[in-house]
DNA sequence: CCCGGGGCAGAAAGCGCTTACTATGGGAGA
DNA sequence: TCTCCCATAGTAAGCGCTTTCTGCCCCGGG
């Protein structure tokens, strides 16, 4: 039914073994018999066995990504990057985990199953010492099989020591170059719309906002601090839900941060329903800077990530076409990005 | 090295045939056998091997979603229902062919060569008939290998006959109703920034905004309707630098159609620098009412197309969980979504 | 003129699984 | 009590490729 090597070899007049190295290509091969082959593909239309060459050759040409939600343009963009990282050699198998460890560890089951390449995993990583122990695990046994793994905006601790490379994002230094820049405008009470408490990325990001409070002696005491955080997912309803917490609990701030740009815009829009001008009375700022932050009314102050050059980095790790840091990680800085929804607050 | 079937036959004291049927589920095994057979699987902790299942059983659990761009929330999102409706049983590559046919044919032969059991082809389709014919082939030779093909956002029409469902959208009626809408408002002279001139997807939202403009006599010429049509890619600079050339064209347009939302918000924002009130002075519309198109100010009127469903209707279509009508089409309505940018031109 | 070696090509042994096809053992019907 | 048959389990033949090990042939050096 199907044309096999065997079909070309027979026309070729070669055996299969000589096929097989012509099209894999590491083994010297005579120009004639090389042109005699590549001839018999074309004529046949041939089209290599995917699975009985991974089988034979233990290891496949699918590299999988892990995101949250390909839908979040956040992910979709690092989830093209490495896609486009790949070219046509490598296929990319994108897993949508929703954030839950469990689908994580499925579907690192799964690939592992398929003999994956490499895998990236992106996103932030829960952080619960089970959680750990079984992504370790996991993870300890795509590297015994060879498959590369990359961490992607994920904390190189999160995985067990070498054999992984790690893609960092600089949320912690972001995060407080955010807040101080509303210090620096004169904002003095700052609320915050974390992301969900347990996650790697919600930690650093609020770890470099309390560092700039502090820094500045604007921390309080944790009862302060805890009163003017919130947490939630990383979506525009929970920075809407949060902002009128917060509006709540707090009538006199005159800044809010939002986790990443989407709970922002949540913030933005439940400050207008409430009529209260943007950033007129309360400055507002995300994280991120996805692409819509700057269509945006007002346009977002935000904390630039280079997602697409980080993931395209992680994806030329995974395929080992470039060399890694001696300790394996990478940090890749955030950026300031001041627009117009952050100004100095009324006198 | 690593554990195979045959460990755990021998663990489990019965034949690789047996652990492959308990695997497999699909031939009765005594439950006490059953029982004895996972907890082998479990003791040894054994994962079974894809791409030797794939190759003995001729077809692997991948499927196939070929998108312009996942960074493309349009694309993104359906690709995450894609993914989200095949669970964990199968696999998602997504695959970016950047709009080029090119590289769709190239994505389809190493998803033939990889066996796939599915493959989900969203986008408009080139419509030239080298591409089609070329196209078709492969679709035909996917098929005769046993993968079904889906076309999500594209013409059934663009496959060959029969083994193939495809999802449409009802792009000509959106287009035309978004038009009816603009001229139900008393707008007389509209401009429209239209996508890439040989895609299915181009030519329908056009056919449906000039039926319109047709169905109340306002028309005109050939010469006319060109003078108010620009083309570019689907993107925000297409519609930035379309509304300035349409601006240029013809100062007296009251409206400007988008073929898209990016580009919508392009439009917008060439006629915010330009000090043109939107909608003040002109009226501006989008088409596939993404979630940034909310947010935007002012907020988008546009088209909604049910991206979600519909690609989860085309994942369950390539899986077979779903009949599909006896001519394999279904069309996918589109609803007018009227918010803050369209409104009565000045009189 | 003979021998050694390098450059190519072939033979064949798997890779780990699926799935006809073939046993086997007892219970049901005669 | 003897068949017959169904429910299970096992046997073994591949699936189509990669790759190690061999072998052949021809060239250059001695």
């Amino acid at each position: 039914m199907a044309v096999t090597l065997a079909d070309v070899a027979a026309r070729a007049r070669v055996s299969a073994a000589t096929v097989s190295r012509v099209l894999s290509g590491n083994y010297p091969v005579a120009e004639a018999t090389r042109a005699r082959v590549l001839a018999a593909v074309d004529e046949l239309d041939y089209v290599i066995n995917g699975p009985a060459s991974a089988l034979a050759a233990a290891t496949s040409d699918l590299v999988g990504v892990l995101v949250n939600d390909v839908a979040d343009p956040f992910f979709g963009i690092m989830a093209s990057a490495v896609q486009s990282e790949l070219g046509s050699e490598k296929l990319a198998v994108v897993c949508n985990t929703g954030g839950s460890p469990e689908r994580e560890l499925t579907y690192l089951t799964l690939l592992l199953r398929q003999r994956a390449a490499a895998v990236v995993i992106t996103g932030s990583a829960v952080e619960t010492p089970e959680y750990a122990a079984a992504s370790a695990a996991k993870v300890g046994r795509l590297a015994a099989n060879g498959t590369q793994v990359v961490l992607l905006g994920r904390p190189a601790s999160a995985a067990p020591e070498g054999s992984v490379f790690a893609v960092e994002f600089g949320n912690r230094e972001g995060g407080r170059r955010l807040t101080e820049h509303l210090i620096s405008l004169g904002h003095r009470r700052i609320g915050y719309v974390a992301g969900p408490a347990d996650r790697t990325t919600t930690r650093h990001r609020l770890e470099g906002h309390r560092a700039a409070l502090a820094a500045h002696g604007l921390g309080g005491d944790a009862g302060e601090l805890g009163r003017l955080t919130v947490h939630g997912p990383y979506t525009r309803k929970s920075g809407y839900d949060g902002a009128l917490e917060l509006l709540d609990r707090e009538p006199g701030l005159t800044a809010v941060v939002g986790s990443n740009d989407a709970v922002a815009l949540g913030i933005c829009a439940a400050l207008r329903e409430k009529g209260v001008d943007v950033p007129g009375e309360v400055s507002v700022a995300g994280f991120d800077d996805l692409p819509f932050s700057a269509d945006a009314t007002p346009a977002l102050t935000t904390v630039r990530l280079p997602l697409q050059e980080a993931a395209a980095r992680a994806a030329r790790l995974a395929l080992g076409r470039e060399e890694s840091p001696a300790d394996g990680r990478y940090m890749v800085p955030a950026e300031l990005v001041t627009r117009a929804s952050t100004a100095a607050p009324r006198a």
